[in-house]
DNA sequence: CTAAAGTTTGACACTGGTGTCAATGTCAAG
DNA sequence: CTTGACATTGACACCAGTGTCAAACTTTAG
């Protein structure tokens, strides 16, 4: 598919698939005119970076996350032991954020709840794992 | 508390606390000689300020949130029913940065598992509620 | 009293993430 | 062939969050 569709399918302008690609983030067959090609597989991934970076993941970040993710899933046992201290250290980072988001959401919900705009809580189902 | 006495405590710069009362998020008495001065409520409020900004929650946002929060504990019937949508709408965003954080800290520890880096999670325990 | 440390406001500047526009190229439909 | 939709690259620009520096004042320590 076509950067076009990709940017509709993840809800991401095309603009900052492009520039995600620029980061790094993404890689992008070439069709013989130059345009981008896409796979299925990037559309998850598209959707995953942009998540990531609007959750105040820095891209150089997303990056080194997200490859570690992929290393892992072809379970190469590549751990430059550097690099895992530094996913160790952003692991801290990312609970920090998790625990901070999470009150806030339990907070909304509370005071929605507190005050009869119960209602609203229907569209917010979901997941959201145990520690 | 002056306000280098609070940046201590929060580890946040007095550039920032400055910044966030500026933008509305905070509030300082002054003493007479114009100096703001701090109680031991702000601590808090300043760490979760900044905890949310970095988690990627602008500004704007964060005020409403903690807004709403507070008038909640002094359980303020203050429901603007226009207010309420509002923070409906943020709560599903703040939910979806959740989810995405929560599958990439999952992530790096099956990493760092797998690559027999298990030592590296001691530091990260913590809470993180069910949904 | 003086020097050092902390505070105030205000300005300048940078970075990262995005929007938007321009000029050009490609492709599919009429 | 022409038109219109979509791509490409590159530039300009904006906003938010921060760092940093300057000039002036206050407080604390010696």
């Amino acid at each position: 598919m076509k950067i076009g569709e990709l940017a509709a399918r993840t809800g991401v302008t095309t603009r900052l698939i492009r520039y995600y690609e620029q980061q790094d983030l993404l890689e992008a067959d070439r069709a013989p005119n130059g345009y981008r090609t896409y796979t299925e597989s990037h559309v998850e991934r598209v959707s995953r970076v942009a998540g990531l970076v609007q959750a105040g993941i820095p891209t150089r970040l997303v990056k080194v996350l997200l490859d570690a993710e992929l290393a892992a899933a072809r379970d190469e046992p590549t751990c430059p032991r550097e690099v895992a201290e530094q996913l160790a250290t952003e692991l801290v980072g990312v609970q920090a954020r998790i625990d901070c988001l999470t009150r806030s959401r339990d907070s909304i919900r509370s005071f929605l709840k507190a005050t009869q705009n119960e209602v609203l809580l229907r569209e917010a189902a979901e997941p959201a794992l145990t520690s």
